[in-house]
DNA sequence: CAGCATCCGAACCGATACTG
DNA sequence: CAGTATCGGTTCGGATGCTG
């Protein structure tokens, strides 16, 4: 999806902008990347459970096809919102978990989704 | 999207439910629907504008297709987050507010917003 | 176990055109 | 002014198969 474009929303002529708010437009990548398919529950799961191999994302989320985890995962840490670590054993062994900046999502996420759950 | 099917993520077994997480699983129908283009702003601007019309959205969102506009408009109704009230006037007006779940919403979404924002 | 490559169908967006 | 109808391009997701 597109990225810097403006979108009008903030420098508007039809509204006044004499109300407080912040620019909510295009709305920047991290919104974008949270609402592909299972990004949100990858990282509601890391908050809640914490450290979390790739193969039990797979299993708790759900995920119909590996490929498309890998993709997201790669996505998430893009945006800086999860860390990989990676442990030299055998067999291999892979944990995710969100960096500062996806736990300060995770907080602000959970009133809304807990909202959303009662919906 | 689909909507009813578990994800596994509330049945699961590998990862034992002892902390108090709701389910935060396919994301029920709001966050599907918040999720595509313009849903979001349009959320924040009747948010902190009011009573918007048509044409004003399409302006301030920078709304390329005005179809696009409308599907969502229809989408974010059927969700029960936004109203319709037309005025039998020439030229027609139409205004589009927050139901109280809309405000709902969009107060919990304004943290995560903001913080998006900056980021 | 962890993860990428590929192919195909479905959903979505954008542009254009046309109505009440 | 406030929309709906249609259509083509693009992006996304699901399935399968293969590697370190």
């Amino acid at each position: 999806m597109s990225e810097g474009e403006s979108c009008g929303c903030c420098s508007s002529s039809t509204i006044t902008p004499d109300t407080d708010r912040t620019c909510y437009c295009p709305v920047n990548g991290i919104i974008d990347t949270i609402s592909k398919k299972h990004a949100l529950p990858i990282v509601s799961v890391l908050g809640s459970n914490g450290p979390t191999r790739y193969n039990e994302l797979e299993e708790v989320l759900g995920v119909t096809s590996s490929s498309l985890l890998s993709t997201r995962l790669n996505e998430l840490m893009s945006e800086g919102l999860i860390e990989r670590q990676s442990f030299d054993e055998i067999p291999p062994r892979v944990e995710y978990s969100l960096t500062s900046d996806g736990k300060e999502l995770e907080e602000r996420l959970r009133p809304l989704l807990e909202w959303a759950d009662e919906a």
